[in-house]
DNA sequence: ATTTGATTCAAACGAACGTTTGAATTATTC
DNA sequence: GAATAATTCAAACGTTCGTTTGAATCAAAT
């Protein structure tokens, strides 16, 4: 997909990416995407139709081969564990880990995608609406299905429960980094992703452990 | 103070809460909250000055009392607790049932409050920063001192992370539970405050009780 | 009743925005 | 190499934005 992309169309992407984490949604103007990308103002229109198609485009960009890499590891960790559930921290890293592998295997602009995330979340216009519920909806459905194998004795609105608090230690953790670093002053520092992960699991496990 | 304040003022500060949680705040013009208000245009530059400070002097509205209660309840719990450590859930209650409380008091609008901390979190302007900073701070010193008290066999670096963790568990449930109500197809409801208080003061201790 | 200060108002300011246009340019196809 | 399609470009469109202005209105104090 990305070698049939016009040098354009990619240029744009880029640009929107490091400047909407910079700035925002409504706060980036395509004549500052175009200008960091160096070509016209009239290209995004052309290449994109309309600024909200090209929000869209770049956060599915991003999105999408993550929650398929999550899919991916569920699979390969059902697969291992044969007739047998999958065990929780099994589950929790299938979850976690493609995020974090995806913010570390590009160089810069590792923490631009996690800004990307915050901003999505948070975001109250309407048009990125569907593009968050894909994001959750199915995806969670296979995580909720494993993760009801794994702890039998948690109710389904339980294990609902649950696993939405652990995407909130997840999400506001690697969204939110620098407050950590801030309220620490500096002593926890999230720039290890293995040993974030493996307390971010820790902890969850622990949690959705935890007698009902 | 709220009997001090002019009606005008109050009325823009109203109107701004239930706009800008609606639509964001770049989205939110000067131009839909004065209408909302029923006050003239000129009259936000003429009591704010400017749009930026009356942002600010929304949030601040809403968030100051929020973390002096924090601290209040903390305060009582430490009395009671005498030369005791305050229990863990006790702390976690101290630092997530003033944001539910206020939630429940506005009979609307509770939830609007909720999208502006979600909001404000999220957003990457310059001019929200060190508000954010106040606010998570010099509160979680002191809650970060309570905790190490009651977790004696945590390392500092560890209640540090632990308590972000439990942060996150918090602030993504009830800024986002229209994603838990969606995933879970409307099973589970975050309208108790009573019992989303209890499950995640729940989920939360596990999480920091575990053997490090 | 008059003066003084605070508040409201309609109108306009300049700047920045997303989008459109139509011609110029480049790439592709026959 | 001519014809056709795809892309780039400079310029402008109409709108909306935050902010300012200066007169009008209201309140309080003399």
């Amino acid at each position: 997909m990305p070698k049939e992309m016009h040098a354009t169309k990619l240029a744009i992407l880029k640009a929107t990416e490091r400047l909407v984490a910079a700035h925002g949604f409504e706060a980036t103007s395509l004549r500052a995407i175009t200008a960091a990308a160096k070509v016209n103002l009239a290209a995004v229109n052309y290449h994109f139709s309309t600024k909200d198609a090209l929000i869209l485009a770049m956060l599915n960009r991003r999105l999408g081969p993550i929650n398929e890499a999550r899919l991916v590891l569920l699979d390969r960790f059902e697969k291992e564990a044969g007739e047998n559930p999958v065990a929780l921290e099994k589950i929790l890293e299938a979850l976690f880990r493609p995020v974090l592998d995806e913010v570390s295997r590009r160089s810069q602009g590792g923490r631009d995608f996690l800004r990307l995330l915050a901003l999505a979340l948070a975001e109250p216009s309407a048009y990125l609406k569907p593009l968050v519920e894909k994001e959750f909806s199915e995806k969670t459905r296979r995580f909720h299905r494993a993760l009801r194998r794994a702890l039998p004795r948690l109710s389904e609105c339980e294990a609902h429960w649950r696993l939405h608090f652990a995407h909130g230690v997840f999400l506001h953790t690697v969204t939110h980094s620098e407050v950590l670093e801030c309220t620490s002053r500096g002593r926890c520092r999230i720039s290890d992703p293995e040993a974030t992960l493996r307390r971010i699991i820790h902890f969850c496990a622990a949690g959705l452990r935890s007698a009902p």
